[in-house]
DNA sequence: TTTCGTCCTTGAAACGATTCATGGCCACTC
DNA sequence: GAGTGGCCATGAATCGTTTCAAGGACGAAA
């Protein structure tokens, strides 16, 4: 049998399925491509070689040659974060249909990281990339996109020119906690956040902010922001705690926590120290995990479509990969949903 | 510039940049694979040629011609479930530094699906796969590997002849949780356990039963075992009103849950019943997810080596790769550890 | 000056599939 | 019987890279 040097048997080719089959190459081409073109008793001939030899396309040949492939890579910032991981879903979800596959993998937030993947992506040659992008890597991505790989941006809600995107309103999302809370009777609101540098941050305040202007209040006034380093259970306990030493006549009666573990700490927080929820201490979170109606004390939290939003990044790149003309860019904003469950309203 | 029919730029080949740097592609070959071979001078006009043309290699007639590729294709149960993601991080960290790549997917426990995955791995002529088997598939598995692809499972403890497999003791586990409730005094264990179509179901009842008979019980008097479809909150909290429902005097007083989300639901029950935990009902659940620690009473859970058993996969198959006759096979079974919380020890 | 030897560079062959112009064969029509 | 057209099969050219035998240039030694 015929060897590749290393004593492993050679695949076998297209060529060996010929010879087997005593046609051309180009008539197995035919039967893996275009079999309708290609009479009855030819065509079985030929299938019976390839079941014999147990040929398998090579698809680095096809591709060389085609010039194209079915695969699609994405970036995510964090592989190990239930958001990215339905994102995941939902674009596989999408793909599978067309018979596209999906190159996963998680940048951790290091640009480094995840200019290595784009260039390994651009090698095989993917019809297109999904990226979350890390803070200043906008420029290697848009370098990708002018020579002519396709590329979608996933979660970002930043504004730039002539690329597509997919986001959800995080302005919108916080807004819709706090009118809950306002309109649940609270007037004075803690709002447990993150730094500056993490744009959800940022957005999640603006609509606070917004939400208690629109409402005829002074945010000044009913509003008392803590801020945490990292978006984790112990920094959310932590935050609490000082909410809670505050006198008891001007303790926050609420608390919007920026994201769902933020949201985990507090309630501890609060389970330790007594305080009855939603009585003493309404509490909403933000991403609305899995595991958030499964706590004992089930957490309001603001959900967002994140199949939706890896369905829809993958249906644009999709649609701009089978574009002939120059692509028309396409900027999509999900709307996030409040779900109320005991912790604020038990 | 050359087009390609579409009206996009063609991608500049090493042809381009030989032509540029006035050369021959042989000599852009040896700068891009073996730098030293080249003069600094030629060296430097061919790096500059390469910028200032963006050449990116092309991966498929890279592998054409090598004949290798340096990626691996995983497959997993659920790329939405905890574990698995921090498996797949364990996989990545070993790839990394080798410069191997990983393609992700999810079987969602379809053997259909899991054998369209395993094609087209083969197809892109992967290194090697890591899997974990659904029902039924390992036929597809062994042949797969009897055409020379490197097959290691992922999380498997069965022992099966002449493949590589990596697993954690499930019955070493459940016998750690038992062990840790009998040491703490209980007499009456509640055991919450799925179908047995589960192999983990399977392997943890055994090792409860184990740990029982090791330490002079008798499995019939001391346990009461209560059967779930699913591994959820829901069933969970179904199951411990069940356990509720016995009459105080014979009612268990710690329970082991299957898994942690299952536990999760327990204690939402018992929250809601008013069963102080521990105190009242100690709680054991297993696979430490991240929440665990996190919740209101930080769970005693049975903790495994996720991380670990992703690198150690995939450092198998590398070794395997590397070796040049036929491979020899091992299958490693790592240890699981008892993460004592307050759920069982207050 | 000639002869080596060293060090770079060259250019064609090869990888395995797809494509497409070419031509053979056959049936049918006039 | 010649002409026409439809249907299949053929096989060489092609994609972009790596590899390697062969050749060229140059300096050192005799």
């Amino acid at each position: 049998m015929a060897t590749r040097g290393n004593g492993r048997p050679r695949r076998p080719s297209i060529t060996d399925v010929a010879r087997r089959a005593g046609v051309s190459v180009g008539t197995v081409s035919n039967v893996l491509n275009r079999p309708d073109q290609v009479t009855p008793a030819t065509r079985e001939r030929v299938q019976a070689a390839i079941e014999e030899l147990n040929f398998v396309r090579n698809a680095s040949a096809r591709q060389l040659r085609a010039g194209t492939i079915r695969t699609v890579g994405a970036i995510v910032l964090d592989i190990a974060n239930p958001f990215f991981t339905e994102v995941a879903r939902g674009i596989e979800d999408r793909l599978a249909p067309d018979e596209y596959t999906l190159m996963l993998s998680s940048s951790d937030q290091d640009p480094e990281r995840e200019a290595r993947y784009l260039r390994l992506y651009e090698e095989h040659g993917v019809q297109g990339v999904l990226v979350t992008p890390s803070q200043g890597s906008l420029e290697t991505i848009l370098a990708l996109r002018d020579r002519g790989i396709g590329v979608v941006l996933l979660d970002a809600t930043t504004e730039v020119e002539d690329v597509s995107s997919v986001g959800v309103d995080d302005v919108r999302g916080a807004a819709l906690a706090v009118e809950h809370l306002l309109d649940l009777g609270h007037e004075r609101i803690a709002f447990i956040n993150g730094p500056d540098s993490i744009r959800q941050c940022v957005d999640r305040r603006a609509g606070v902010v917004a939400a208690l202007v629109a409402a005829g209040r002074d945010p000044g006034a009913v509003l008392t922001e803590v801020t945490v380093a990292s978006l984790n259970a112990d920094a959310g306990e932590k935050a609490m705690h000082e909410l809670l030493a505050i006198d008891a006549s001007r303790r926050p009666t609420a608390t919007f926590c920026v994201n769902d573990f933020t949201a985990l700490g507090a309630l501890r927080a609060l389970r330790w120290a007594d305080v009855r929820v939603p009585d003493a201490m309404a509490v909403v979170g933000y991403d609305d995990v899995a595991i958030a109606p499964m706590l004992t004390v089930p957490l309001t939290s603001v959900h967002q479509p994140t199949h939706t939003l890896g369905w829809t990044a993958a249906d644009l790149l999709l649609r701009e990969a089978g574009a002939d003309g120059p692509a028309e860019h396409q900027r999509v904003l999900f709307q996030p949903e409040l779900v109320v469950r005991t912790s604020t309203a038990g």
